[in-house]
DNA sequence: CGTTAGTTTGACGCGATTCAACCTTCGTGG
DNA sequence: CCACGAAGGTTGAATCGCGTCAAACTAACG
């Protein structure tokens, strides 16, 4: 089962490409172009660390299979998970800003990972407008993303929590193809899941099986399967809404010739999951 | 006090002005432009929510005078606040990519803010790269800040994360102008400090004293004093990195003529806190 | 001068952490 | 091929942090 999902994830178009088509309508050239962006690759063993709280940052990574996770160390020595990083999401995007790092990185499973230069991703910004605009997109769902964690934390019991962060990799996988409707692999130790949800080893692993003795998951090595999605959604107050964004549309490319006028492009844009991008008015005014 | 702080804000450059010039360094020309967004301008009073959960929310605020939270309600009712916006704060400035809101703003103090139709921001984008530029840093910060927050709600103990969030606010009052070396104005109510930080009031007030009792902090009719800043950072395990990217840059304007070329541009881009944004590259490569 | 919003404190109980033990699976070396 | 250790999962019991309930107090305001 794992296996047929990785092959899946790793064939024709990668997963950063499925992610931008998710939000955006993409032509030809556009998806060559990202394409091209990683052909600079790098491959990570399994609980490597690869990009360290303090240190030197001056790269992008975008991956493009497998699971990171980036965190923070307090100083009485828990680790908080900020994030996981799912194949298609970037480390870094944003690297202009600081030259050192606030976090640190690490494999969660094998990795493999696309480094790109900051400035190829200002190249898209300059000469992609519709790429450009399906990276604001991700930023955006990002902010989204970590903003639904702090609800979770803040203001969710154990179980719901766990249940929450359940479903938003569920979500985040189907856009990239690396889940089904059932369910799907989750490739994280309790550990790990313990770390991202704010809460202790044993009272996650209690949670969890208790989630699973009334009905709202089935973990069968591994691989957690839905038994009925609705409820689940319902008990982890899970905002449908943020489901909604993570919808991929089932166009993609070569709806529209490679070679287009200015107002081909601006339709594209307008025609993505919301409003044009701030490119979008590129020589309008 | 209070009134002193208050018309320091609001004096001659605004809070959003001397935010940017924080990070990057403005031209007379970029600060007349960005004062100029502002013009279109809305009282709300305290208490007045502004923006609603799942409704509409096509304009984006810049926050001028006064404070605002945003923050989403869970479905057992309780209130996770999610930011606290101060003078200088965007809210919604990439709301370019969703049509309704996903979180619920209130005013908590009686506020000021300018109306900035998205496509004005689109124009700073295309005119104003160093501006732009600015723009992407408080993103950057933005997300930072809440990652900090997600460490706090999942990992820190109670007083930890009350003071955290405390020296937090002290920081970015003080890029505006609002706060003083020796403290600040706390404008929120402990209820709305405990649904920041993720507690009961009860509990927030207990250790709100108790950090009054420990020496960390004085309290006096809402004025809140740090005795000694250094023991606070340490017990509240703050990032003084965090801290350094609030650090006002003395130059401001008027030390680069209006009219320059594209390379003096370039320049004061490198100056800004960080590497050249993505617009920096505008028509090298 | 009463009303309301906000702060403060104590008592009690629950939820989460910690400690400790045991189990399973899997990979490795003798 | 089996023995062993390491990594991860599971469970119970004791403890502590935090939430809830309840009540009193203070300051601001009409």
């Amino acid at each position: 089962m794992a296996t047929t999902i990785k092959s899946a994830a790793s064939t024709a178009m990668s997963a950063a490409v499925q992610r931008l088509a998710s939000n955006v309508l993409l032509n030809e050239e556009e998806v060559e172009f990202f394409e091209q962006l990683q052909v600079n690759r790098v491959a990570y063993r399994r609980g490597e660390e690869f990009v360290t709280d303090g240190e030197d940052f001056r790269l992008s990574f975008l991956i493009r299979d497998g699971w990171a996770i980036k965190y923070k160390m307090t100083k009485s020595g828990r680790r908080q998970i900020i994030g996981v990083c799912l194949p298609g999401d970037f480390i870094g995007l944003h690297i202009n800003f600081q030259r050192r790092s606030i976090y640190s990185v690490a494999a969660l499973t094998d990795l493999e990972v696309a480094i790109i230069e900051p400035i190829r991703i200002l190249e898209v910004y300059q000469k992609y407008p519709v790429l450009a605009s399906g990276l604001d997109w991700m930023t955006v769902r990002n902010f989204n993303i970590l903003s639904e964690h702090n609800v979770s934390l803040g203001a969710r019991p154990a179980s719901q929590r766990i249940l929450h962060f359940i479903l938003e990799i569920w979500c985040r996988l189907m856009v990239v193809g690396a889940a089904d409707d059932s369910g799907f692999r989750m490739l994280m130790t309790q550990e790990q899941i313990a770390d991202t949800v704010g809460l202790s080893l044993v009272h996650t692993n209690k949670n969890l099986r208790k989630l699973q003795r009334e009905g709202y998951i089935s973990v069968d090595n591994g691989f957690i399967t839905f038994n009925d999605k609705r409820k689940a959604v319902e008990f982890a107050d899970f905002d449908e809404r943020f489901l909604e964004q993570f919808q991929t549309r089932r166009l993609i490319s070569a709806q529209i010739a490679p070679r287009e006028t200015e107002e081909d492009e601006l339709a594209r844009m307008k025609a993505s999951t919301g409003a044009p991008s701030k490119v979008a008015v590129k020589k309008g005014a």
